[in-house]
DNA sequence: CCGTTCATGTAAGGCGTTACATGATTCC
DNA sequence: GGAATCATGTAACGCCTTACATGAACGG
């Protein structure tokens, strides 16, 4: 699976302008894939080339103009063809969980310091697919494949931060012996 | 963070040849990061070039000859200099969740047999997480935030495959709305 | 005998990130 | 007045994947 595959599925519902692509990539796709500008506006110019999309330029006002892509036969023959070849192994990389592995080289100090963001992060993003959740089941069509992207989201980020709450806590005693619950420094 | 930190954060623990290292990639790792020899190899040469580390060849009889790396006072400041700079935020790709998104393109038999095969896999990958739990546990030197990938990575793969096996019941019920519980075909 | 383990590397190509470049409009 | 939104692109560079290349020893 690359952008360009992704970019396909896209197209194959409705027409797309590359902005638009990168704005679905940071809400709905956010928790899974990703992809800039930069890989997003020369894809699309290597699919119009290939023939897979073709591009119509549309003149705005008080807006800049905008190229929106529309999937051709031999893009939806490609798209199928992804969706026939064998599903990739999930890749996950993840800078926190290297500094947790290596923490006995860091300050006891940042170690707590990385929790406490990554718990911030993962609260946010907690909100934010409970809101899409909210929004996609606003429009009832029964269940759907694309709920389970947001369910596992939701809950796998959920899991996530039990388990980080629960690392702090035992961090903070490690650090501060004589602290105990009531007390105030 | 990329390959070239991550081999100078083992090397702080001892020296490794690059095989070693990708065993362990492939092990303790494998849940937030992976390279391939393809990419150890040259980080190698690169790091050994640039004096983060140091190249010690081993003649061995009835096995291949290897090269055992050591990090540098220079390599030390590197890997420091990583562990200084800002946590990068986590990225995943999943293929997996990018077809159901796209569910409503594939034939419901597939989106099925991907579900059944996420699960499989999501169950292995849990058992060798326990797995590594235990072995974890067997030597108690108390909390550790080596501890936190581990836990992390259970939690969440558990949070997945409940979602997932819900998921498919749900999924089986609306491709066989005839079949109840305790139906035979 | 066959698969796995041990062990290292190269080469080509694809993919993606980051920074740079531009600029009007609209909301606060 | 400043930030965000709308909107598209390039260029350089770095990183990583895949396939290729080699080959002995050992366990079942």
């Amino acid at each position: 699976m690359n952008t360009q595959h992704v970019i396909l599925g896209l197209l194959k519902k409705r027409s797309f302008t590359g902005y638009e692509m990168k704005n679905l990539f940071e809400t709905v796709f956010s928790f899974f894939f990703d992809a800039s500008f930069g890989t997003i506006y020369p894809a699309l110019s290597k699919m119009e080339q290939l023939g897979y999309i073709t591009k119509e330029s549309i003149v705005q006002d008080k807006r800049p103009n905008k190229n929106v892509y529309t999937i051709t036969p031999a893009g939806i023959k490609q798209f199928a063809e992804y969706m026939n070849s064998p599903v990739e192994k999930e890749t996950v990389r993840s800078d926190f969980l290297m500094r947790m592995f290596f923490g006995e080289f860091a300050q006891e100090e940042a170690s707590i310091n990385w929790i406490k963001e990554a718990i911030a992060s993962d609260s946010e993003d907690l909100e934010k697919l409970e809101a899409m959740k909210r929004s996609a089941l606003a429009i009832p069509i029964g269940f759907s494949t694309k709920l389970i992207g947001l369910e596992i989201g939701i809950e796998t980020t959920r899991a996530r931060l039990k388990v980080l709450q629960e690392s702090l806590l035992k961090l903070i005693d490690l650090t501060n012996p004589n602290m105990r619950q009531g007390d105030q420094q």
